[in-house]
RNA sequence: GCCCGGGUGGCGAAACCGGUAGACGCAAGGGACUUAAAAUCCCUUGGGGGCAACCCCAUGCGGGUUCGAAUCCCGCCCCGGGCACCA
């Protein structure tokens, strides 16, 4: 440990007791916990960041801060707390500022990095450095191109055609985020159109059902219901039925999915996706024409306007009719790109009179509307169904479909299968090779990692052809089964693969023959707790519950849901406003640190409101948690200077209790504005009784720990333990004392406050608890 | 349109299993110390009335339940976030 004795000084300089204790720390490997032989392990996990250029901002250091307090508690608590911490520094923000800056990512993310740990450095977070892992790192993305493997070889991966946006003169994909309006960000003129390219996909829809169903699991998953709540809706579980129609003149039949059977009488047309295979064997030669430019009309659509609602609708005849199975009738199949493939049957019965979308389209192309339905929810004009309630109606005619063999029961899930292909360079490359005999041929798992080459032109280009296949010594491999000369696949994996199982390598980063150790991952996983922005409420935190599930199901690990608690925290605004560099307002924590010292910072920054909500930025408000780091530096200095350090009054004590329960529960709930203010409570009740008495400090110190751990080092140091502060318990308080002695008892006259009475508490009575209002 | 949050002093916010509204902090005003300033310490601080004891008003708006509502119920308005032509 260092040399320097505790400073005595009487004003307190954080640089100095931060600078001193920081490098105690990393010196006394006192935040490496044992992985291997924990007594009471507790996984404290927080999202890693994304290390881009401008460095860590005052939003990341909220949430770390948030997250660090949690872990430094716990371990107060006597848990052996993981703490671990990395990058997340593949993919298209670094790529996309690389080229805008002109340096390559290779080396641009490692200056990012250093200047990443140099910050949460500073900011006196308790990672376990020593795990620390970089996405980037070929030792890293060999296991998620291995994870990609496992999913291949299960079944789970698997390429189709998929539209993706393509800007005509940049002749290249973009990423959803790079078109604006319908237009791409570099050509403002330039329309985007969709372009499908045949992608790999993650079968993820085939758990859609354990994922929404763990979610109501509360032994598996305690979460934070507002992201449980966007995950639900993100899956979006519809129950309904499948119903088939027989098509005139034709052998093959269609089938759409509703929610609605009950509606069924009133199905006055159909409508097929523009891009449903029935499109072209149903239409007329006389349409022909019409529907062709139609369909590609909707082609030329960007990805992200196709998406658009609101829009009006547009639509073609194709010449074909369908026949309503409950009433006989023939009635038209039209085209239309309100009706999305991706969804249901890609087709569906339209019925204007309850439906909305369908009435704007059956009055803009004047087709025939019949109600079904009347003012209570009864069903009218539909035979013997006629007068049921809907409800009762939907089980009915479901049932009655299916006796005729034209329906089913069907639950459908808006959940889409995940695409993670990106046709960039910087990510890992997909592991897969194309032999013109062998055809698909995954790479060995004993060759990998497949890394990504050098490139000096990384950029995509106006050649068509992926970033990686220009470096042809790369491009053309054997074949993994004949030897032949093959090719490799050229997109490399979407971030959120890498990001979708790094807590898993944490506790067992050192290892470079294994993913993740057996006995470490069974020693410390599932995460105990998680904190994270609700940005990846639904992408982030399904995607790594789909490949838990996936390595569960593979029998590489034993749990399936893999963050036990996770709660989100707030967002930081200023001026009424998130940040962002556009407008303008992004705080840099550096500045204030320099100027207040980390634990300052860090408690002014958990002060301004709850932490699940977030708060107000205003720099106006960092002296009051200052002023109080201040008052209890020079109230440990009367503690050691002096003999006479006051009377722990009957106040003192009940405050001194109260104070111990309180701040313990408000940080178990992530309260800590309100943990603060019990301190700072506390604190003014100690000079307003003129008391600095050493175990009430010694108290107040541990108490303050989790938000300045610095300072409480150098105080407990002050104070005369030789031992680290974390090595010290949580006081306990006794929980007669937390129940005022003296009371003040309010007389209300018909619910209003009339007069106040202080009362002694009798110990008796106290005994006999009970007591109304 | 649907699903989550949220609306309380000059400001950030407390209180929310119904029972003293505004803890804690910031800012502001007054005072002490100082040649002065900063820092520090003490006092005041939702609005209105009263010499005072006290009284009245006040938690986005309108109703309701209750001895009593910031808190519960019904109907709205506004702000933030997510999803959205999902059949």
């Amino acid at each position: 440990m260092g040399q320097t004795p505790p400073s005595t000084d009487a004003t307190y300089d954080p640089q100095a007791v931060e600078a001193k204790w920081q490098s105690r720390w990393a010196e006394g490997h006192v935040n490496e916990p044992d992985l291997d032989q924990p007594a009471r392990p507790f996984y404290n996990l927080m999202m890693f960041p994304y290390p881009s250029a401008e460095g860590l901002h005052v939003g990341n250091m909220f949430a770390f801060t948030g997250s660090d307090v949690y872990g430094r508690f716990k371990r107060l608590q006597g848990y052996t707390v993981f703490e671990p911490i990395g990058f997340d520094a593949f993919g298209i923000h670094s790529e996309n500022y690389a080229i805008q800056v002109g340096v390559h990512p290779s080396e641009l993310i490692p200056r990012n990095i250093a200047n990443f740990r140099r910050q949460l450095r500073r900011m006196g977070g308790m990672f376990d450095w020593r795990q620390e892992l970089s996405t980037t790192d070929p030792a890293y993305y060999k296991w998620t191109q291995w994870i990609f493997l496992q999913l291949y070889k299960a079944g789970k991966a698997y390429r189709k055609h998929g539209n993706v946006n393509w800007c005509p003169e940049c002749k290249t994909v973009l990423a959803n985020e790079q078109v604006i309006d319908g237009y791409c960000e570099r050509h403002p003129t330039v329309r985007v159109q969709q372009r499908a390219l045949k992608q790999w996909y993650f079968r993820i829809t085939d758990y859609a059902e354990r994922l929404l169903h763990n979610l109501d699991d509360a032994e598996a998953m305690d979460w934070s219901e507002t992201t449980a709540g966007a995950q639900r809706n993100w899956i979006g579980r519809s129950e309904g039925a499948e119903i088939v129609f027989p098509l005139v003149g034709r052998e093959d039949r269609l089938s759409v999915f509703t929610t609605r059977p009950d509606t069924l009488f009133g199905a006055t047309f159909m409508v097929l996706a523009p891009e449903h295979p029935l499109v072209g064997a149903l239409t007329a030669e006389a349409q022909r024409a019409d529907v062709e430019a139609y369909i590609r009309a909707t082609a030329e659509q960007d990805v992200v306007s196709r998406r658009v609602g609101d829009r009006e609708k547009t639509g073609v005849f194709t010449g074909g009719f369908a026949i309503n199975p409950a009433t006989g009738q023939q009635i038209p199949v039209w085209v239309a790109d309100y009706v999305l493939m991706e969804y249901g049957a890609g087709a569906i019965m339209a019925v204007p009179a309850h439906d909305e979308r369908d009435l704007s389209f059956a009055e803009k192309f004047g087709l025939p509307v019949v109600r079904v339905l009347d003012e209570d929810e009864r069903l009218i004009e539909s035979g013997r169904f006629s007068g049921e309630p809907a409800e009762a109606a939907i089980a009915n005619i479901t049932a009655w479909l299916e006796e005729r063999g034209a329906g089913q029961r069907q639950v459908q899930y808006r959940l889409y299968d995940w695409c993670i292909s990106r046709q960039r360079y910087w990510g890992p490359p997909i592991p897969i090779i194309y032999c013109e005999d062998c055809g698909t041929v995954p790479v060995p798992e004993e060759a990998l990692p497949v890394v990504l080459p050098p490139l000096d032109e990384f950029r995509p280009d106006d050649t068509g052809v992926s970033p990686l296949a220009r470096n042809e010594e790369w491009y053309f491999v054997p074949c993994p089964r004949c030897g032949r000369r093959a090719r490799r696949e050229t997109d490399v994996s979407d971030t959120f693969l890498d990001s979708g199982w790094y807590y898993l390598r944490y506790p067992s980063a050192e290892f470079d023959e294994r993913p993740f150790d057996p006995v470490r991952t069974r020693t410390w996983l599932p995460v105990t707790a998680y904190i994270g922005g609700n940005e990846h409420a639904v992408l982030h935190l399904l995607y790594a519950r789909f490949l838990a599930m996936v390595l569960h199901d593979l029998g590489h690990i034993t749990f399936e849901e893999p963050f036990l608690r996770f709660r989100a925290h707030g967002l930081i605004v200023k001026d009424g406003a998130k940040m962002s560099k556009s407008r303008g307002n992004v705080v840099i924590p550096d500045q204030y640190i320099a100027q207040w010292g980390a634990d300052t910072f860090r408690m002014y920054l958990m002060s301004l409101g709850p932490f699940q909500e977030g708060g107000d930025f205003r720099d106006a408000g960092i002296s009051g948690p200052r002023r109080y780091l201040d008052k209890v530096w020079a109230m440990v200095g009367r503690c050691i200077a002096e003999d006479a350090v006051g009377e722990i009054t009957k106040a003192v004590m009940v405050k001194w209790h109260q104070t111990k329960q309180k701040v313990a529960e408000d940080i178990e709930a992530l309260k800590y504005n309100t943990a603060i203010a019990a301190l700072m409570e506390l604190l003014n009740v100690l000079r307003e009784e003129q008391c600095c008495e050493q175990h009430i400090l010694d108290d107040m110190v541990v108490m303050t720990a989790p938000f300045a751990p610095h300072f409480a080092e150098e105080c407990w140091e002050r104070l005369g333990h030789t031992s680290s502060v974390f090595a010290a318990r949580w006081p306990e308080w006794d929980p007669a004392l937390v129940v005022a002695a003296r009371a003040e008892v309010v007389i209300q006259v018909n619910g209003r406050t009339r007069s106040r009475v202080e009362v002694e508490r009798d110990a008796e009575e106290e005994r006999g608890g009970g007591g109304g209002g």
